[in-house]
DNA sequence: CGGATCGTTGATCAACTTCAACGGTCGTGG
DNA sequence: CCACGACCGTTGAAGTTGATCAACGATCCG
């Protein structure tokens, strides 16, 4: 069940197996079904997840009343809307499964214990925390970078993966385009 | 000369003055004069700094010769271009000084010491990343939600210390906008 | 005092949104 | 297993936001 967050753990960490199987113990494994919400804009964002399997979406509400993703989480990624998690306040995002999917769930007084007990998870989570900041940095400047169309393209060609299991009106909200501009730059391509 | 660094890391992680102390000697203080460049695009990115006194930002070349401003940096900020400081490569952002400035600076490698030696400094770290990640995400937000022209107005009613010290075509460059729109914008606000 | 830099104004233009309408497809209940 | 409705992707016309370009005045600093 855990070997995805072993794995991921390994890769920044070195820990025993004696001690990861009392970190695991920290962590509940969900299941959710596709559309199915794991967190409601509104409510005190107290999880923290990571995904085993599936896929997951962050988005709020615009003033306009569309949905704005504003991230995908796939296997061995992290999500929470981490303001509001780490000041324990409502968050105004919902996370939402895209496809059925398995994740590991924390609680927020759950992780504070693991990090004083198991200090080895500071530098677990000092690495998490600086390589999605070191990423956002990079979508900071991608936005500024890249046109729509341009966004479109490199999206593609990194994340392929995404564009295969995610429908595309979701993507358009991911990049911040319209579906319908987002049709006319697909069918521009293909001619 | 580490006051505001030592108020900073005290608001993360309990530490002795002893342990502090031994903490410092992994940094180095510099000077930086208005305009100057703590580095430059092109070269490898080993440098970590802290913002004692002054202001920083952090720019690259867009491929139509302008400059992006993609963060500034005040008293008690770090500042780096995280992606190619992680993994020591050439970085193509340059690092100038807004004001004439004064910073901590660690090298990669330092700080990697510095981990392995004092524990401590993990969670440290691990509190900034989490707080920077989180600050991205924000901004990554308010990218899509706001207009130009609203970006603007958010940014004068949220970080109106930064408007008093930083010249409107450098805050027109943060924004991602022209200076002629900008000062559009002012024109219509104030009339 | 003089030159470079910075902020402003106005005209034109491109990127992207909005709105409305339509065809295809997917899944659910009968 | 079929039929129906809801949802999704597409197309085109009209409208907006914000960029670009050029020119000018103000200001800062050596």
């Amino acid at each position: 069940m855990f070997q995805i967050f072993r794995a991921h753990a390994d890769k920044f960490i070195e820990i025993d197996d004696e001690e990861f199987e009392k970190v695991t113990s920290y962590f509940r494994i969900k299941k959710f079904r596709k559309k199915e919400n794991l967190i409601t804009a509104g409510e005190i964002c107290k999880f923290h997840f990571f995904v085993l399997k599936g896929c997951l979406r962050k988005f709020y509400i615009t003033s306009k009343g569309t949905e704005q993703t504003t991230e995908f989480a796939i296997e061995a990624w992290w999500l929470t809307d981490n303001m509001a998690y780490e000041h324990q306040l409502r968050t105004d995002f919902s996370i939402q499964a895209v496809e059925n999917s398995e994740v590991l769930v924390i609680e927020y007084q759950d992780q504070e214990r693991l990090l004083k007990e198991h200090p080895i998870m500071e530098r677990y989570f000092r690495y998490v925390y600086q390589r999605s900041y070191a990423a956002a940095q990079m979508r900071v400047r991608y936005i500024y970078t890249f046109s729509k169309e341009e966004m479109y393209l490199h999206f593609l060609e990194q994340q392929p993966q995404f564009v295969q299991r995610i429908p595309q009106y979701l993507i358009a909200s991911f990049l911040g385009l319209t579906p319908e501009y987002l049709s006319e730059i697909r069918a521009k391509k293909i001619s």
